[in-house]
DNA sequence: ACAATATTGGCACCGAGTGCCGAATGGAAG
DNA sequence: CTTCCATTCGGCACTCGGTGCCAATATTGT
């Protein structure tokens, strides 16, 4: 007796129909390359299609701009990143809660270091990417914010929330600049120490 | 005797040539007005060089692109802040100091602030100029990640000074996107409420 | 009138991104 | 094996932002 299709589980669903050439990983992977090579904005759509042996047209199925090639699975760590938040205990101070987790977010196997830092090297040193960044930040700081409201008992739209949200992003960017422009020095130190900055409003001290 | 070129002052060089079409400040009126009607994103180029009675060509000559049409005389408006960072006493906290330039600086004549509003409106709520904002905030940073660096006797690349202008930005934004969202409120209030909580390092209190 | 100079705007071109649609692919059912 | 259906592919044509080039036009000084 055959299976039929409705035996089969929801969460499993059966695969019908011409399958998938390439994925975004491996577009991304050929895309970097010739980044490295001649440049992000040197580099065209149709370029990056040929050297991955798709056509451009489909090149814009596996991804929404050019832009958005550098960001890998960015959206899909942001729910790893919401429930660190969530096993914070509960008497932890907000900032320091955050510090921790922003911390622990941005920790890479060190085989990725370089990697990663060739990913952010173009989002934060290319002209289109820099302002192109800003609307995938803004998910990242929705989830600042949401667990900002949370610890301060306020909603989401809250202004101090929005502002804990805008603030650790900014901070954090600052830092990641800075690790860019230092090689060899731990990113993790460096989020640490501009996060304790902005817990304690940048206080000078001696 | 008749005036020589060279008598004349080096600030007030003589016209020579034909006389530009238009302005800048023409062109931004024609153009928010299509922006109110059709949007920002079904407003093309054309439509904008067309209303203004001038070529799309020419359009290029007084905006670098379309996004920067709503900034009207930002970069200007700069050389002012940085001017009130030189005014402020050496005794005052930095970000005391930060909260009070920031504040007066945007402070608008009330019979501005609909027209600012809705200058904000575009910057804050269409992607794309979302997006480009990155790119013209730099600048802003910039200024204030010089006083911070002057104020904490530390070089302007340093770590601190870059986040304490990255996160004094990102407060400010949280306070705009507030009060679009809350018409009638005003701006100044939110902007002091929000810096005060940047300076204390966002402390719950009771 | 003439020379020098600055702006204009048309034209052609490039690249990103989109709608449309037929072709290709592969699993499922008969 | 054949038919049916779902899904992806990719070419084509189009829109729009933006740029390089260059002749035409306007304005002022000599």
């Amino acid at each position: 007796m055959a299976a039929k299709l409705s035996d089969r589980p929801e969460n499993l669903p059966v695969r019908r129909g011409r399958r998938p050439s390439t994925t975004r990983h491996d577009l991304e992977r050929v895309a970097f390359e010739l980044f490295e090579r001649d440049g992000f904005e040197a580099t065209t759509v149709d370029d990056i299609a040929k050297a991955a042996g798709i056509g451009r047209r489909t090149f814009f199925r596996y991804f929404e701009s050019k832009n958005d090639v550098v960001w890998g699975s960015f959206i899909e760590q942001l729910d790893h990143m919401r429930e660190q938040f969530a096993c914070r205990p509960a008497d932890q101070p907000l900032m320091a809660a955050l510090r921790e987790v922003v911390v622990e977010f941005n920790r890479f196997d060190p085989a990725e270091v370089p990697w990663h830092r060739r990913r952010m090297e173009l989002i934060l040193r290319v002209p289109a990417l820099q302002a192109h960044s800003t609307l995938r930040y803004a998910d990242w700081r929705a989830v600042v914010a949401e667990f900002a409201a949370t610890r301060l008992g306020v909603d989401v739209d809250d202004l101090v929330a929005q502002a804990v949200g805008y603030a650790t992003l900014g901070v954090c960017l600052a830092a990641y600049e800075h690790w860019l422009a230092h090689p060899g020095v731990d990113l993790s130190g460096i989020l640490d120490a501009a996060l304790g900055e902005l817990a304690v409003g940048f206080v000078a001290r001696r």
